[in-house]
DNA sequence: TATTGTTATACTCTATAACTATA
DNA sequence: TATAGTTATAGAGTATAACAATA
């Protein structure tokens, strides 16, 4: 019976993981953003003002995106573009006040979210479950590599 | 600290989630499905044929999208569209051979698949991983359902 | 020559609205 | 009148390829 207790919690695992992106989905929409779009903005917000090649390879998305990702965030006020200092062929795309903030409320909410998540598990739980987690990541990560390799 | 033990908790699931929708999307590519078009497939092969309008329910999804979709799963060989038996206005949707056998290789893979990311770990801390994700899913569901009613 | 970003083109998933054929 | 499915139209995300300006 171990197969079937190893399937269901895969099948467990696969269904928080939907979950959770509709969760994260609907909020995101709340500030007018789209989870591409978004992840754009969070990476703006944790590494400052970047060129969009270097969106391109952050996000794992090609050239040709990132220019649409950057023209829909621009004309809904996240961003701007600003020539760079150096490199007369680069963009540097720039959080706006209206990003930065919906950023930070962002980061507020994933907070609350969480705590709401977890605060009402005992301790010990919590501390099992993230144990476990990591091992699954970890065993994970093992397993994307080897499969690279091949 | 408890603030960012949760956020940092909700970070690995949701990194957790990142790693194995790619991993999933890699191997439905591997059969010429993408995740839409799986999702049809396997409500076909767990309840049988249905119609379109069954399916857009299932799927959560409009009635366009189903017959793009179904479209392009008949383009593929996966089903076939037959005559509604009572029903003149409806069609059935029904699993080919080349369905079955794709998504009878699917079901074995994602067993192979739980095992390889489960078995390395010892039981107990299986067991303990496992109670924490139906507590994280009992919770999830509740606060949805409550926000539901708001 | 190589790189940055754009335009051109195409495919997938998604939605609403209008319409046809049947209940 | 209501329902099943299609056509029409639109928007978002994704990709490759060709091309301009600049390194």
């Amino acid at each position: 019976m171990r197969l079937t207790d190893y399937t269901h919690a895969l099948d467990r695992v696969l269904e928080l993981s939907v979950l959770l992106n509709e969760d994260m989905g609907d909020g995101l929409a709340a500030y007018g953003l789209t989870p591409s779009r978004a992840h754009l903005v969070w990476d703006l917000h944790h590494r400052g003002p970047r060129t969009q090649r270097e969106l391109a390879d952050a996000v794992g998305v090609s050239a040709r995106n990132i220019t649409g990702l950057v023209d829909a965030l621009v004309a809904t006020g996240f961003v701007t573009r600003e020539p760079h200092p150096t490199d007369r062929r680069a963009t540097l795309v720039t959080l706006t006040a209206q990003g930065t903030e919906a950023t930070n409320s962002l980061v507020r909410e994933r907070e609350e979210f969480a705590h709401l998540l977890f605060a009402t598990m005992p301790p010990e739980r919590l501390e099992a479950f993230a144990g476990g987690l990591e091992d699954v990541l970890a065993t994970l990560k093992q397993l994307k590599a080897a499969a690279q390799t091949r």
